[in-house]
DNA sequence: GAGGCTAGTGACAGCCTCTGACAATTGACA
DNA sequence: TGTCAATTGTCAGAGGCTGTCACTAGCCTC
């Protein structure tokens, strides 16, 4: 961020993620084309495509900085937790520090109000899913690295962020289907989903 | 299947995935195009669009044949079984069965090479991951009514669904690797993985 | 601080996916 | 056989995305 060159980049990219993610949250996904956003900002749709490889990376960056945070922050966890609560706990955190991340782009309401409109357009909900897979991959290589296992022969790391990843899909589905935007909710419906997990493997439903 | 006109569309769709998946394993998802598939058929693209929402859709519809399948099955699974034998049992199931579901439309061995070309494919992986969700969702309604349990206030059919998923999703993405691409190896990892769900999220990975 | 260098941009042109509208064709059925 | 409905082809066009080329503005050296 030295360069004058550098900074006029960043405000520009800046720029166009909030003049998209205001127009998505306002228009809808679909009703907006990337001809609007680029008019927003006064550049050339050209230029948008140069910042972002597609209309849904610009709709995806927020989360991307959210991601990119999450998966730090389980690198740092204290070694003598278990992956499984060392993926927990640096959810829980994010969740605490969300406000630093977002804000300095757009107002986090703004930033909740995409996962809407992730969840309601079929193309953008598929770029996120696939996105996540890809987090996914990160996310055991950190664990295995913690645990000091082989991830080319050892399973454990990819099958347990993949429960995990399944468990918090959950949790976000059911807190946009909700309809309370509080990151109070979502916290409190993490931590009981990620409770709940064992039990419902294990223990029988019926209870008669 | 009765009338003349309900034969023909039947034989023009099952030209059309037939040519999409030649097309699709000999050339990749993206260097063949819509005009392509057509024009393979003969017919215009304008009927290509008449008969899948989309290029994927095309792409997927063996999935989406197997996948119906899957959740039948499932469904007849015997109710004493509790809901991730039943997922289980229908999967390894689903595996001996695959040729009498596929046969009709292609051999089986280009159905398996289609799988290289979903996760090769951004795009053709992400319509396949969202498809998935959908595929869960019905899943979780079938286990409710097994059990007995409310889906709407009960989150346990979602995260059981969601765990399982999880597992064939890194089943599926590392028997693609692998490249070695037999029915029986499959089925192996499949158990395998499923087998070790368990210990990965209770025990302690490190071994020293 | 002048001039060369290069990153960033705008302006086209063009491909591909997908959709709406209307006309032409073909099967169904009295 | 003639009418009706379903299926298809043709045409036109929007929207996402990419290549190309010229141009401007920041940067760097002398």
């Amino acid at each position: 961020m030295e360069t004058l060159r550098e900074r006029k980049k960043q405000r520009t990219r800046d720029a166009l993620v909030r003049a998209a993610v205001e127009l998505f949250t306002s228009q809808g996904y679909d009703r907006t084309t990337v001809d609007d956003i680029a008019a927003a900002v006064d550049v050339s749709q050209r230029t948008f495509f140069r910042y972002f490889a597609g209309k849904e990376e610009a709709a995806l960056a927020l989360q991307d900085m959210v991601v990119a945070r999450f998966v730090a922050s389980v690198r740092e966890r204290p070694s003598h937790e278990t992956p499984l609560e060392a993926m927990r706990q640096a959810v829980v955190e994010g969740w605490d520090t969300i406000n630093e991340i977002i804000e300095s782009v757009v107002p986090v309401e703004q930033y909740l109000r995409m996962y809407s409109v992730i969840e309601s357009s079929p193309v953008l909900l598929a770029a996120h899913l696939r996105r996540s897979t890809e987090t996914e991959e990160r996310l055991a290589h950190v664990l295995a690295e913690r645990e000091g296992v082989d991830l080319d022969t050892d399973p454990r790391p990819r099958l347990a962020v993949a429960v995990f990843s399944g468990v918090m899909r959950v949790t976000e589905r059911q807190w946009t289907m909700a309809g309370d935007f509080s990151l109070e909710t979502m916290r409190e419906m993490t931590i009981s989903y990620l409770e709940q997990v064992g039990p419902t493997l294990t223990e029988n439903w019926r209870t008669h």
